[in-house]
DNA sequence: TCATATGATTAGGCCATACTAATCCAGTCG
DNA sequence: CGACTGGATTAGTATGGCCTAATCATATGA
């Protein structure tokens, strides 16, 4: 089932990288460097450098001058590291009383330092949750994620109902405003008008009537409400 | 109150250095070169280099050919990771099932990684412990720590009462055995007899008599039960 | 009192990871 | 269709942490 059987532990370093690849190749099919290096807050060399190191050790498929895919191996360990981090957010919001909006740190020091024992502790202690606090789906033990075709509010046709599913950021102040407005996700809305020029979506949602910006609107993900 | 601001944080190879000269210089004032090198389970020079840096940095003072110790600075984070751990090794074990004798593994990893809100997190959840579950006092947030003063059985009369405090090991092999004996912090027992040429000690427990080796006697830590 | 052994330190490297400065490639526009 | 420009890569350097081999200091005992 296994190629090699025993990789050394990975670095912390290169669980960054694989993760912030998985993101980045997850649309399209290639991360570019400069969007690692903007990921992870560090020089296009440097992730020329170790995109060098990922390839000869399998992970990551390089074509010069294009960018960088996972290979299986990659995949299912930036994965691995993605079920980490969101058993990590839900477990610390519900069992330690830590908010949505200040999360996301805690648990991406956590994440490269737990064992998996302790996440399957985790995540029974949950009763195995299938998505983060924002919504994201939480990849299996075995490395299945769930794939969900989701619309950003910001695109979604003026007069659907949908169900908000998903908050793209970690972005601690927009989660905190929000939070404020009840777009959380499982939040039930209605699309009442678009303006034009980028402007802003219009939503009712049972607490009241929003208006959510083109920024934000791009960040919220929703499918059709089942109604 | 503190001599210069804003230290960088320490990184996780400083940290163990100050645990382990902090457990070694104890007892006696000076914590020697190779111990530490033993106790870490890196190279003498490894450790004559990181000194170096250390007492650079003000955390250690040191005495060529002598050894080190900790100054105000170093004893204050090393209390700090001594916190983290046995703070991690309760809370592992009451909310999350582990067993006393696999714990320290997790916890030597994880104290590296959590932020001091996560630990006062867990403190509270927890109710404040005062011990770990080897009962090993528990360094406050401000840095103060008990200091006991115990016997280990080995050395403890014939014929006292005695209650265990302190199981002085991480072996998870002699952990087990330990517990499956009832030796366990809180245990109430009276020595019924010392073996000459480092014999066994005999005590009694409230579930029997234990014959208990110079090597685990040295382990467990005791003083007057209160009668 | 000095030789020796033990432990400490210095010398000299290596690897992972990062940086800046310099160079190179590829796709776009004139 | 060639020049430019922006992104990618290579060159060269630094730092933290570790190693082995070589050297040095100290304390002991002959």
């Amino acid at each position: 089932m296994q190629a090699s059987l025993h990789q050394p532990p990975l670095t912390r370093s290169v669980e960054d990288y694989l993760k912030a690849i998985y993101h980045l190749s997850s649309q399209g099919g290639f991360a570019a460097t400069r969007d690692i290096a903007a990921n992870l807050d560090v020089s296009p060399p440097s992730v020329s450098g170790m995109v060098k190191r990922l390839s000869e050790t399998g992970l990551i498929e390089h074509v010069p001058y294009r960018g960088v895919q996972l290979t299986a191996q990659g995949r299912r360990a930036a994965l691995k590291m993605i079920r980490r981090h969101r058993i990590l957010e839900v477990y610390l919001i519900q069992q330690l009383g830590y908010d949505w909006s200040s999360v996301h740190e805690e648990a991406e020091r956590l994440e490269h330092a737990v064992s998996d024992e302790l996440i399957e502790r985790m995540a029974r202690a949950l009763g195995d949750p299938h998505y983060d606090p924002h919504g994201a789906p939480i990849p299996t033990a075995a490395g299945e994620i769930e794939e969900a075709d989701l619309v950003p509010l910001a695109e979604a046709r003026v007069g659907t109902q949908l169900e908000l599913r998903q908050v793209g950021t970690e972005d601690p102040a927009r989660l905190d405003y929000l939070a404020g407005q009840g777009l959380v996700p499982g939040a039930l809305l209605t699309v009442t008008e678009r303006h034009p020029f980028n402007g802003p979506t219009v939503v009712r949602l049972a607490e009241g009537v929003r208006v959510v910006g083109r920024e934000l609107g791009q960040l919220l993900w929703c499918r059709a409400a089942a109604r």
